[in-house]
DNA sequence: ATGGTTGCTTAGCAA
């Protein structure tokens, strides 16, 4: 089984390139963020043509997220239902085919000590605790997506020149190492040690030429899935090309 | 400190 993730950066501007990717890819599972779409402008026709099926947590203008799976998908759930605030549509929940699947859009933070700074180590925090509440550990189970957070050095172009920024900070990190310390496995890192892997360029300052990029979208696998995971990529010819999102996807095989 | 680019929405925000 394939499983992907890719930050797509409007779904309706990035429309063509997906419908092309999923056909040469051919993923079973795809977790999608920052659609900035509501789900009725969401291309689901198109979609279902190529044979997926959707759970969509959309959004006006910003965040929304989904979940494209070829076996139609139970139990969708959006957001954190945890009593918190959840105007803003950043987490969906699936289970399907034995696993039980979260595409996650981690707030930027924007700028350190900002409001949305505070709001993207909250939402993290909630995160985890979504996970202690919500997800049994024996479970087959993945939390993909745009973390906006490099765990390690080697995940970054310029380290120094990061450093501290919001998408490399040491409370940032920190946050995210609370999540996965619930019992997450990076499984990119199961398969590549080196640095120069990234996820994510910068569309300005011929970032992705130079390869000046950060690895902040992550396929984050539980124990008894991590142990299933054969490969992981990150598929850098997508971010090539005419009118690319500024991810490239992230894409694991699974023997499940 | 600022700028560089893209997308959505209509000059400015978010990333």
């Amino acid at each position: 089984m394939r499983l992907a993730t890719w930050n797509v950066n409007s779904v309706r501007a990035r429309e063509e390139r997906l419908l092309r990717w999923l056909q040469s890819s051919r993923p079973d599972i795809v977790c999608l963020q920052e659609l900035k779409v509501t789900e009725d402008a969401f291309p689901m026709d198109e979609l279902r043509t190529l044979g997926y099926h959707a759970a969509i947590h959309g959004q006006k203008t910003y965040n929304g997220v989904a979940i494209l799976s070829r076996v139609e998908p139970a139990d969708v759930e959006r957001g954190f239902a945890d009593g918190g605030d959840d105007a803003q549509a950043r987490l969906v929940t699936v289970r399907v085919s034995g696993l039980r699947v979260a595409s996650a859009y981690v707030p930027n933070g924007a700028e350190v000590g900002s409001d949305k700074w505070a709001y993207k180590l909250e939402w993290l925090k909630r995160l985890r605790q979504w996970l202690d509440r919500r997800v049994p550990r024996s479970e087959m189970f993945a939390v993909c997506g745009d973390f906006n957070v490099a765990p390690e050095p080697r995940d970054v172009c310029d380290p120094t020149a990061w450093e501290g920024t919001v998408l490399f900070h040491p409370e940032a990190r920190r946050a995210l190492d609370e999540v996965r310390a619930w019992g997450l496995v990076d499984s990119f890192r199961l398969h590549h040690d080196g640095p120069g892997f990234y996820s994510w360029w910068d569309y300005r300052m011929l970032a992705f030429p130079r390869n000046q990029g950060l690895r902040i979208d992550h396929v984050f696998l539980s124990e008894p899935l991590a142990r299933r995971c054969t490969a992981a990529t990150i598929d850098r010819n997508e971010r090539k090309g005419k009118q690319p999102s500024d991810h490239a996807p992230v894409v694991v095989d699974l023997d499940v």
